[in-house]
DNA sequence: AATTGCCTACTGGTCTGACCAGTTATTTTT
DNA sequence: AAAAATAACTGGTCAGACCAGTAGGCAATT
């Protein structure tokens, strides 16, 4: 294995192992360098591997420091998987509803248009699951519906564009979970929405697809800005980190 | 922002907004470093933050790889997943354009309806030099355009979508202006299209704008399709490299 | 005494150019 | 033609230099 990975497992072994609490400065860049018996670059490939991992945050001038583990706390400027301007600012919500509202019904319009037969089992099934689980618990079925119809509609970009925002979606997704859910009328009405959707990219009604779905969203969009201006506070789930435990494999 | 962050940054939307599928490889490290100005030290610490964060596979000796969303099916074989028909065929076109008919509706809609008095005369500005301009000399003043208006849209996500697809989308516009114009009606038709899109936005009207806007990439797209059809090669300009000059100026 | 301000010794950030180590295609040799 | 040597890639590592923020101390000024 190359070194400076072998550095980064071992230095998160010792953050993790007991050795540095969330928020505790790590030693310099070039006393690792001198205590592990590699190049200063070694070091600093690492960090950046732990960084890009989220286990630490370097701080120019000051050090490298053990992440804490919910970034919300102060002024810190934290950055979220890409995008980190959009930092969970209202404003974004509505903003990405603007552009899911487009989105989704394109894809459901193209979904109903060239689903085939297995990409209309796939969006049953996903329909299916998303009846029986409790939108409370699970965003993911949720999530797994609109994945369905849009990977039918068979447009790559619009696939790739859909799955790049995957993140912000399933967060969208999830705080709207949440906080719609709660309210007996929205969750049927919702229920019905996607059922509607559904349908419609079953019969192949193309028009009816996209025009339900994009009132799905506008829906959803327009009922969070109601919740919102009574003045509750819009419930954030965090997306749980898709991290490291993956990479492991690849060395087998 | 530290380079070594940026680079990471730009090559992760490079993957994720544009042209890299999964299992493609990624250009040679020195290339790399040649490409965007910096030296091969911080194209490592950005490639390692990427590696830590799951989004590339590096192998020595070979390369770089953007990760397989799969990280089960091992083997050795370095065939496609799904997602390959990115490069450059035909397809990826079309699928592209019947995303920008949406988005691009949207953006112009957004705009009519929020653009401040700046916004105005930076869309202005851009659609005088569209008009002074040839455009089959220079494909520029097209996109700006439509960027400028983009812009105006006000909405963060819709510009950062737009234009993590700038790249494909600098090929779809330089293709159509390429293939499209030399034909006068067409090249007629387009510019009354931004007339009207540009009066549209300028007089805030949000749902003519929406429509116009549509039209017009539909129309392109349409067009294109036509040509293609009649046996007529389409012409792909290569989009020249969106490097350095902006990184340039640091070492100053 | 209190403040200002500079100097210094940290810290991370970047660059350069070199060399080692796998991989692969080509060319030479058998 | 098959095998072996080679050349030209790729990533991996190193060394030392210099730039750029940060923080603490110490001196000059107020």
């Amino acid at each position: 294995m190359a070194i400076a990975q072998d550095i980064s497992y071992r230095l998160e072994r010792l953050i993790l192992d007991g050795g540095l609490a969330p928020g505790q400065k790590m030693p310099s860049e070039r006393q690792l360098a001198t205590r592990l018996g590699v190049s200063r670059a070694i070091i600093r490939e690492a960090l950046h591997e732990l960084q890009g991992r989220g286990v630490i945050e370097t701080k120019h001038g000051k050090g490298s420091f053990v992440a804490r583990i919910v970034p919300g706390g102060e002024e810190d400027g934290d950055d979220s998987p890409l995008l980190q301007m959009f930092n969970g600012h209202a404003r974004t919500l509505y903003d990405l509803l603007e552009i899911r509202e487009q989105l989704e019904g394109q894809a459901a319009y193209l979904a109903a248009k060239r689903a085939t037969t297995l990409d209309l089992h796939r969006i049953t099934k996903a329909y299916a699951s998303l009846e029986q689980t409790d939108p409370l618990t699970n965003a993911r079925p949720d999530h797994n519906f609109h994945q369905a119809i849009v990977e039918a509609s068979h447009n790559p970009v619009l696939v790739h564009v859909l799955n790049g925002l995957k993140n912000l979606m399933l967060l969208t997704v999830q705080a709207s979970v949440a906080n719609l859910n709660p309210r007996e009328e929205m969750r049927n009405k919702i229920a019905r929405q996607h059922k509607r959707i559904y349908q419609a990219v079953m019969a192949k009604k193309p028009e009816a697809a996209k025009r339900i779905a994009t009132a799905h969203v506008r829906f959803v969009s327009d009922a969070m800005r109601d919740i919102e201006q009574q003045g509750v506070t819009i419930i954030r789930v965090p997306v749980n980190a898709p991290t490291a435990k993956t990479v492991v494999s690849q060395n087998a």
